[in-house]
DNA sequence: TACTAAAGATACAGATCTGTATTGTTGTCA
DNA sequence: TGACAACAATACAGATCTGTATCTTTAGTA
């Protein structure tokens, strides 16, 4: 394995085992016992372990909205019904069996300094959500694509807590639903 | 002070050292040096620190509720004016400087094992506001309560985890506004 | 006042945590 | 083939964690 792909599988590791048992309570040796690394190897590519955990988020944050961006673009080419499809990728990763809640706001809660690295990791990805959204409502002619876009996302984090702790992905419908409601027809 | 005062002061304490760094993050050692008791005396109350952390979510859950009850009482007689107040009663949480976001949510996100006792807590909490946004939703004769609570406990939920990440307190407003539009007004 | 239960103080056991140091092995490229 | 960088394996330092054991002091009660 070359050094690139060794840092990626990594960080994959990491992300998985955060995301399950959270960031405070995996600790680096059992990450480097699932990747099966010498933790020597570990400190060479991270200089600590926060610098891991930002690494982590980063990768998931692209990971994420590429995935998202896949999907709804194959899934239909209405502007509107694209905003109304992020939903259904939502159901998706709720189902998936490793979904224990949205990565960001577990990272924000462990480390709830806002001046934090990792804090402002998950500032980060929000924004770029933010954005994401923006786009969308814009593409679909809405008439203030900012102030949608910060409803669907409120939405979207409603949706995301309720299925981590209820454990039920029909959260996302519910959502998609309300969604729906809240965003004006295009032309109406 | 007296046995029960002292246990109640040692939830308090733990409470908010969980809340601003984490279940995990927060050790025993400092709960005790914060509450300023002895160790033996904090194991004499509870058999263990997963046992603390339930009894901080019970009160925490009874705290919140009654209080949210109280405020929304007194904010206004008209019952579909109260399901928009407990907006007003987020908002005021929001701003408390000791905000770090929903403490239930981050419960469940550190000990993702559905099986375990403090996921089972945060799940209770969880049931007990949607319980009483339905008793709300029907107060205020809307036509399905059990489905208005659901999307009013999303909104909330998303509002919460909005104004933990950005920071904005005006979540809550925002969140008030989309939940006007989501409830029918009585008689229409 | 004498008894008892609770609390304080402290040390400690045993595990685990992050991060480093050491030594040997592997693999890659010139 | 020889040089060099990366990796593995391992031990370790030093801190911190949960939980217990020991002993003394305090406080409430009969």
């Amino acid at each position: 394995m070359k050094r690139a792909e060794k840092r990626a599988h990594l960080i994959d590791v990491a992300a998985k085992l955060f995301n399950r048992y959270g960031y405070h309570a995996a600790g680096i040796d059992r990450v480097i016992a699932e990747a099966e690394i010498a933790k020597t190897t570990l400190y060479r590519h991270f200089k600590s372990k926060d610098d891991l955990i930002v690494a982590v988020l980063r990768r998931m944050d692209e990971r994420f909205r590429t995935e998202m961006r896949q999907y709804v673009v194959q899934a239909t080419p209405d502007p509107r019904q694209r905003i109304l499809a992020t939903f259904d990728f939502l159901e998706k990763w709720f189902s998936e069996g490793t979904f224990y809640g949205c990565p960001f706001v577990s990272a924000a809660a462990e480390y709830g300094d806002r001046a934090h690295p990792v804090f402002q990791e998950a500032m980060v990805h929000k924004r770029l959500m933010l954005a994401y959204l923006e786009e969308l409502a814009r593409e679909a002619n809405l008439a203030d694509p900012a102030e949608v876009a910060q409803q669907i996302c409120l939405i979207q984090e409603g949706a995301t807590a309720i299925a981590q702790v209820t454990g039920d992905p029909d959260a996302a419908q519910r959502a998609k639903r309300m969604a729906a409601r809240l965003i004006p027809r295009v032309g109406l």
